[in-house]
DNA sequence: CGCCTTTGACCGGCGC
DNA sequence: GCGCCGGTCAAAGGCG
């Protein structure tokens, strides 16, 4: 399965948002190694969207799951606060923390969106194939970071089932596809390892968990457990 | 026995 | 229109 050596949880649970909210955060990703870059997907070009942090320095907690409504400035203030609070350990400083925005189109190999990623969810609510194309547009909100690990597959609290592997064009290794477990949860995410760099593992979450990871560890195993969502 | 991974087939989008 | 490509399905087998 998946999440090899775990990394200490090095992370609060809780992050002053920039509106002023206290906003319990899900257990961070628990990685094994060291995550390097999460990346900052976008939207559409209408309707630019940060889905996630992009870290630049090596760090042992991330927090871009979708199980987070992060608004556009969350995202931004996710990393300040939490890097200028001092709340994150192993981040060496504000100014290290990143962001950054692209379009639809501009989106790098590694982040490649899929063209046909939504099929299946609006095929089941479109209920015919003749419907597809009118949703073709509508995206699930999306994180991609790369973390060089010596695992393909990260801890990050929830419950994922593979249901497809893919070897990709100009890519040395191939590309797994995961689902989430949890019932009515349609978050799937992408794993592969760099073509450049086999230690990099690239993963990119599409859509937002509808329960928190406790939902998947009913052991208790994570103790990080939000539960206001 | 239930849940998982594996893997080949299939489908639709997109570029030419 | 055709072929390539990425994403998903689903059957089969494995494992605890």
């Amino acid at each position: 399965m998946e999440g090899g050596g775990q990394l200490g949880t090095c992370l609060p649970n809780f992050y002053l948002l920039p509106d002023h909210h206290t906003m319990p955060l899900p257990p961070p990703l628990q990685l094994p190694c060291h995550p390097k870059l999460l990346q900052i997907p976008f939207d559409q070009e209408d309707q630019p969207e940060i889905h996630g942090v992009m870290l630049s320095s090596d760090h042992c907690g991330l927090y871009p799951l979708p199980a987070l409504p992060l608004s556009n400035s969350a995202a931004v203030a996710l990393g300040k606060h939490s890097a200028a609070a001092g709340s994150m350990p192993n981040i060496s400083g504000a100014e290290e923390v990143a962001t950054s925005v692209t379009k639809a189109g501009n989106e790098s190999t590694t982040c490649n969106g899929s063209t046909t990623w939504w099929r299946s969810s609006t095929m089941a609510a479109a209920g015919e194939k003749g419907k597809m194309k009118i949703r073709r547009k509508m995206r699930e909100p999306r994180f991609c970071f790369q973390t060089r690990s010596e695992v393909d597959v990260l801890d990050d609290g929830y419950k994922w089932r593979k249901y497809g592997q893919k070897v990709v064009k100009n890519s040395l290794h191939p590309r797994s596809y995961f689902r989430c477990t949890h019932s009515n949860c349609r978050v799937k995410k992408r794993v592969e390892r760099l073509s450049t760099d086999c230690r990099m593992v690239i993963t990119t979450y599409e859509g937002r968990h509808t329960h928190s990871p406790c939902d998947d560890n009913s052991s208790g195993e994570h103790a990080n457990c939000f539960s206001s969502f």
